[in-house]
DNA sequence: ATTATCTATAGATCTATAGATAATGC
DNA sequence: ATTATCTATAGATCTATAGATAATGC
């Protein structure tokens, strides 16, 4: 029972640390507006993340949960799948927000997610390029290698959401993001 | 002479924050340090920018000068030298940093940077779209319009920014770049 | 015993204001 | 007069530690 209790307070806190973080990044992030949230002290909050670095890879641990596109273990993903996660995402800008403002924040010096998304980049696009080239084989639009196109693939995806974010009315991310898929896989050239 | 020495202290004052910025983010960016990088107390600092925001506006400013492909008087822009304006940035580090934290600060709720993004990223893609369309006429690879593959590029040049700041070793920004506008200008699709 | 929370608080910072001092430009 | 800087400091925060209190689980 408390084993269990405790359980669902951590992950209470974790989901109010998200959203704290979407609304004003990790550093803008303080401890007790996180606390608040769920109904505690900072000091109450301390005792199940003993530091504020601690609360952050829970946070980090999250997003390996809710978007397994960097997962080593995924084998069965589909560039059809990738679009549909791009739909899905475009559904919640508050989780897009969170992990688009820990992503800018992580390539300033010693930030504690900087390695988190060095490592998890180099997963995303090896699971990219293997997904191009189940789907596509060894050339792709423009002749590009799988390898070649990983890395647009990830940038797409992270580009797209930083417009969008900053501007929704104006920026349509899953058909952008349809768009560049059939660039890629050397869709129709002839136009309309 | 007042005057000159006056300009000279503010641009001295802006390169710092640049610096600052790109090690901590604007939020984790001290006035001290800034001040402390130019030979300046804090308060001496206060003296040529009022507020911490008004510094930061300075420093946007300084961003519109140096990569103008927002600008919309720039009517000269060719693929080809946004192709070296990206390679340009590959040797420039510090500055990318600077502006791709920001960035990602700028989605969080009320952030002072946010109307300037958003604002810059309609100028950019209505510009892109220009180019693309005076180059390429209405169609590209895929059949894209010059609006649909507008908000694309400059994904990809920003989505390209951050896995390079993250692993500069692992990826060849320029080279991923050029992929990418030989896929969108329908390039060798036969491979090699 | 262990777990969950709280109050109190140390120790660091941070931005911005007030007001002094010295030098420069009419 | 205006400009450039400085010292002093108010007023807010922030993270983290110390230690108390109450409840839960052997």
């Amino acid at each position: 029972m408390a084993r269990a209790r405790s359980e669902e307070r951590r992950g209470d806190i974790v989901r109010a640390a998200l959203e704290v973080i979407a609304e004003r990044g990790y550093r803008g992030a303080t401890l007790g507006s996180v606390a608040e949230r769920v109904g505690l002290t900072q000091q109450g909050l301390l005792h199940y993340f003993p530091t504020k670095e601690a609360l952050l890879v829970a946070v980090l641990q999250e997003r390996d949960r809710w978007d397994t596109t960097g997962g080593r273990d995924r084998e069965g993903w589909r560039l059809d799948l990738i679009e549909s996660l791009v739909e899905y995402n475009a559904m919640r800008p508050g989780i897009v927000q969170t992990f688009s403002a820990l992503l800018g924040e992580s390539v300033t010096d010693g930030h504690p997610a900087r390695a988190f998304f060095t490592e998890r980049y180099t997963q995303v696009r090896e699971n990219m390029a293997q997904v191009l080239r189940l789907e596509f084989g060894e050339r792709l639009g423009g002749g590009l290698t799988p390898e070649q196109a990983a890395p647009l693939l990830t940038a797409v995806m992270d580009g797209l959401q930083y417009q969008w974010l900053l501007d929704p009315a104006s920026v349509d991310m899953p058909a952008a993001f349809r768009d560049f898929v059939r660039l890629l896989t050397g869709g129709d050239t002839s136009g309309g």
